[in-house]
RNA sequence: GGGCGCGUAGCUCAGCGGUAGAGCACUUCCUUGACAUGGAAGGGGUCACAGGUUCGAUCCCUGUCGCGCCCACCA
């Protein structure tokens, strides 16, 4: 092996060789387990959020194909309608062009080019991760299979009138110029003004005072309405007034749904322009009167002075020629939430159209079922809650958007406006009896998350009977942000139980989304993006800025970015590799709701890496140089330690992988590999090895117990560090007596468990205790490293002598001992600096060695700690009612603490006292 | 207006009825033959606050304060 870890070196020809071998592919006769990608944007860039994820999919994923599961990590992309017509339009705007001129098949063909482009992109940054996708199944939204589905799915669901057309109020984004859902539609408070406007009576009585938001609505007034049981304007319910500029006479309507606490108690209804207008009309019978256009600017429905006129324009002059007419009682501050497309951030018009609807009830129900009834899990439970909050109060949802870039929908129209679905021209044709007579199909796509509702469906084969899809669904797990629950987690559910009749995932693992180090969400504009392959491969600073500051949106924010940006980073971003990359991913996948990620953590699990590979390096070296060749074994107890202890650290990952809980299964395996391999076995096993008499079935069993636990460690290690784990076995697993070509299909180490052995645990312990008590004292008191000190053991039992002749080579070795012996029989103790194991005495003599000062404040450091234990333990025990009621375990534990702690101190009480008569004998002048 | 989550060492986070932990940072010593991306030893926390339940609360309950998110038609 190189003597330096160089991931770069390592990671893109192994994953070149997985990939070529097609191991990749689900494989062998074992229970199934299955993941569906969240297909990304395919003309999006991979961010943290995708490389976290993706790295808990593929540990998850190589942990089962290690476990003999039949294993399928199904990749893909979507192809995310308006995001990726957005940023092709905008690459033509940068050529001077717009769509409008290309048009709709030249542009179509546009985004197909600037797909394959991306999506090769993605795919290269999928294989830097490490991702054990199955590419020979690699799918894409807008395949002609899945678009098949997506024709299926919507003829079917028409056949049973649960997809509808209607001429309703939508969320129009007047800048995309298309309907959105619900959902992308975002809340923002914001500060606007509340105006009192006075509408003059039909008869000229008076007038009322309405209040508004929006007062260049009011030209698409119809009605205003009031409270019916308000006092104030009973009298006038029946009456109209005469709405301001339009010159309209429109009725005063009563209904509940006006509060009459808030402003006038008078409410303008605008039916075409508002939700809840809307509502109040349809129950009154008033007409619609749609006052914009696309652009949401006035159309000809206003009177002319007002017509072509942009909605915020109109308000200005609508206010201005109120005023003039002396019909505003009062303009005040407001707060309230403005609706803005989440892409386009364009305020949200509620807007007169026709488009197309899921009727969702009917899907919902048995979605909610599945939830309810257990049979889909979600991890953390919590978000079942918020699931069930959203699915019981879910509206029809519009799937039709007016984009060029998606499935068409399958509907055709005749010239006399009938409206005919069918699977293509031809059947709708075929089952209606057209003939040839002139067929129109419509313009519109379908939302983006309909085919992404189908996912696990299509990307399975459906709606043929395939045997993937016999053996896959319902796949086994979804991992995902809590960002798209509804967007989509809820959607592939409803359509799951509707076309399959069965979950299409068992659970989903609900993870959190990674932010940069001060919580900040990661963004283009804020110049916080970190690029994943940016922390594997390493960035210079220059670079860096000129990532962050280019193609800004908002181009006066590059200063500042690039200050903060030199401020974080002024040396760039060093390499880190892919391994530890994906370990820090693991390590910060709690079940908390945002991530914070930062750099510095990263650098700890690169030096991670290192260690393992350097704790490999001497493993390999140490066989090479020290193995005596085969014959007889016998494992010492440091050899059948370290295998009970590797053990317990496999047996806590695989409970913290079935728990999704991949921060425990890192921990559990550092923990295991640094503190305890490295730490303690390497440098047991050096005693064992180096030593001069040692005996050679003594070192074949240390040199098998190195292998062996080391490619243990490797195959344990493997789903969250491929890389370095796959290149260390090559050096590694052929000595240890395995023949596969790789680890990825070697059995995830589940049979380390017959290697428990709670007798050398518990013997090792001791070992361990008596080192560090030997070092505690030698840390202290600053004694060097290389000093050898000479120890004595004091009220030694036969078990403590036997141990000690049993591990001296490692006592010695490890505390750095000249010379160990037991006091004789009545042998003086000389002045000594103490530690306790247990009842046995471990003296440091201090003859020129320690300085009684420092001793002594040692000492009384211990015993202030001690004490406080003491009196604690005293005043528990001292409480009748805890002996009383607490647990007789409990109590027992307590005592036993207590007269652990009083023995010790009133050693260490004692110590002190000798030391300081020392100390009083040095300070006695000479006579 | 509902709902959810979070507040533990300087920072980032585990823990969650019975000795308060990790990584990074910090202090001291050490180029000892795997690793200075290292080794050994150490300092640092009234577990946001106030009540309650309990023999016992960082942990369970209630409330307060602070931070964040989601949903919702008050013009």
């Amino acid at each position: 092996m190189d003597k330096t870890y160089a991931p770069q070196d390592i990671e893109a020809r192994l994953y070149a060789r997985w990939e070529a071998a097609g191991w990749f592919a689900a494989r062998g006769d074992g229970a199934p387990y299955a993941i569906v990608i969240p297909p990304p944007n395919v003309t999006g860039n991979l961010h943290m959020g995708h490389a976290f994820q993706y790295t808990i999919m593929d540990a998850l994923t190589r942990y089962h194909r290690m476990l003999g599961d039949h294993t399928l990590w199904q990749p893909g992309m979507d192809h995310a309608g308006i995001a990726t017509q957005m940023v092709v339009e905008r690459q033509l705007n940068g050529e001077g062009k717009t769509r409008h001129e290309l048009g709709r098949d030249a542009f179509v063909a546009r985004v197909w080019q600037w797909k394959e482009e991306s999506g090769g992109t993605i795919a290269r940054q999928m294989r830097r991760l490490g991702a054990s996708v199955d590419w020979s199944r690699d799918r894409f939204t807008m395949d002609p299979g899945l678009s098949r589905a997506v024709t299926e799915t919507f003829v079917r669901l028409y056949d049973e009138q649960l997809i509808y057309r209607g001429k309703r109020l939508v969320n129009w984004d007047p800048v995309l110029h298309t309907a959105l859902s619900d959902l992308e539609v975002l809340a923002e408070e914001e500060t606007g003004s509340l105006w009192q406007l006075r509408y003059p009576l039909a008869d000229g009585s008076g007038y009322l005072v309405v209040a508004t938001t929006r007062p260049e609505t009011m030209l698409g007034d119809t009605a205003v309405a009031v409270h019916p049981q308000d006092e104030r304007y009973l009298h006038l319910v029946g009456r109209s007034v005469r709405l301001p500029l339009t010159g309209r006479d429109i009725p005063i309507i009563a209904d509940s749904y006006v509060d009459r606490e808030f402003g006038t108690g008078c409410v303008k209804i605008t039916p075409a322009h508002d939700f809840n207008d809307y509502e109040v009309a349809q129950r009154h019978a008033l007409p619609l009167l749609n006052i914009f256009d696309e652009n949401a600017a006035l159309n000809d429905n206003v009177p002319a002075a007002y017509r072509g006129l942009d909605r915020f324009e109109a308000r200005r002059r609508v206010e201005a020629d109120l005023a003039a007419l002396g019909l505003v009682e009062k303009i005040e501050a407001h707060r309230l939430t403005i609706p803005r497309g989440d892409r386009s951030n364009a305020v949200i018009e509620p807007w007169l159209t026709d488009q197309w609807y899921v009727r969702i009830a009917p899907l919902a129900k048995p979605a909610i079922a599945a939830v309810e009834s257990g049979r889909i899990r979600f991890v953390p439970d919590s978000w079942d809650r918020t699931y069930f909050e959203w699915m019981r109060n879910i509206k029809d949802w519009c799937i039709s958007r007016q984009l060029w870039w998606g499935h068409r929908i399958p509907a055709w129209y005749a010239s006399d406006g009938s409206i005919y679905v069918g699977r293509d021209e031809a059947e709708v044709r075929a089952r209606h009896g057209l003939g040839t007579m002139p067929l129109r199909q419509d313009e519109d796509v379908l939302d983006t998350w309909f085919s992404s509702a189908l996912w696990p469906l299509s990307t399975l084969g459906w709606p043929d009977p395939t045997s993937e899809l016999a053996r896959f669904y319902p796949t086994s797990v979804l991992v995902t942000g809590f960002d798209i629950i509804f967007f989509w987690v809820a959607r592939m559910i409803m359509m799951g139980m509707k076309f399959m009749g069965e979950i299409p995932f068992r659970e989903v693992y609900v993870h959190g989304l990674i932010r940069d180090a001060e919580g900040q969400k990661m963004s283009k504009s804020k110049g916080n993006v970190l690029d994943p392959l940016d922390l594997i491969d390493g960035i210079g600073l220059e670079a860096l800025v000129a990532k962050r500051t280019s193609g800004l949106m908002q181009p006066h924010l590059a200063a500042s970015i690039e200050r903060a940006t030199r401020k974080q980073f002024p040396a760039g971003i060093a390499a880190h590799g892919t391994d530890a990359l994906r370990f820090t991913f693991a390590s910060l996948a709690t079940l908390s709701r945002d991530i914070r990620f930062d750099v510095g953590r990263i650098e700890g699990y690169r030096n991670f890496c290192n260690k393992l590979w350097n704790a490999a390096r001497f493993v390999l070296l140490s066989i090479d140089g020290q193995d005596p060749g085969p014959g007889e074994e016998s494992p010492s107890l440091a050899d059948r330690w370290i295998r009970s202890r590797i053990a317990v650290a496999v047996e806590a990952t695989r409970a913290a992988f079935a728990g999704y809980r991949f921060d425990l299964a890192s921990q559990a395996l550092y923990e295991f590999t640094w503190y305890e391999f490295c730490d303690w076995y390497l440098e047991l096993s050096k005693a064992v090895l180096q030593s001069e008499p040692a005996d050679a079935a003594g070192r074949r069993a240390a040199c098998r117990t190195l292998l062996e636990t080391l490619e243990t460690l490797l195959r344990a290690l493997h789903p969250l560090m491929p890389f370095i784990t796959e290149e260390i076995w090559q050096q590694v697993g052929r000595r240890a007596g395995r023949t596969g070509p790789t680890i990825m299909l070697e059995p995830w180490p589940v049979d380390a468990a017959a290697w428990r052995d709670p007798a050398a645990e518990a013997e090792m312990r001791w070992v361990m205790d008596f080192i560090l008590g030997v070092r505690q004292i030698r840390g202290e008191m600053d004694i060097a490293p290389a000093r050898r000190i000479d120890v004595l053991l004091a009220n030694a039992s036969d078990a403590d002598l036997g141990r000690v002749a049993r591990t001296r080579h490692w006592l010695e070795r490890l505390a750095a001992i000249g010379s160990l012996r037991a006091l004789t029989a009545g042998e003086p103790e000389p002045e000594s600096a103490v530690a306790l194991l247990g009842e046995l005495r471990i003296l440091l003599p201090m003859a020129g060695l320690i300085d009684v000062g420092a001793e002594s404040a040692r000492l009384a450091k211990r015993i202030a700690k001690l004490r406080q234990d003491v009196a604690k333990a005293e005043a528990k025990l001292g409480n009748s009612s805890f002996v009383a009621n607490a647990p007789a375990a409990v109590v027992e534990q307590e005592r036993a603490r207590l007269a652990e702690f009083t023995g010790e101190l009133s050693q260490l009480d004692a110590q002190l006292a000798r030391v300081q008569r020392l100390s009083a004998h040095d300070r006695k002048p000479p006579a």
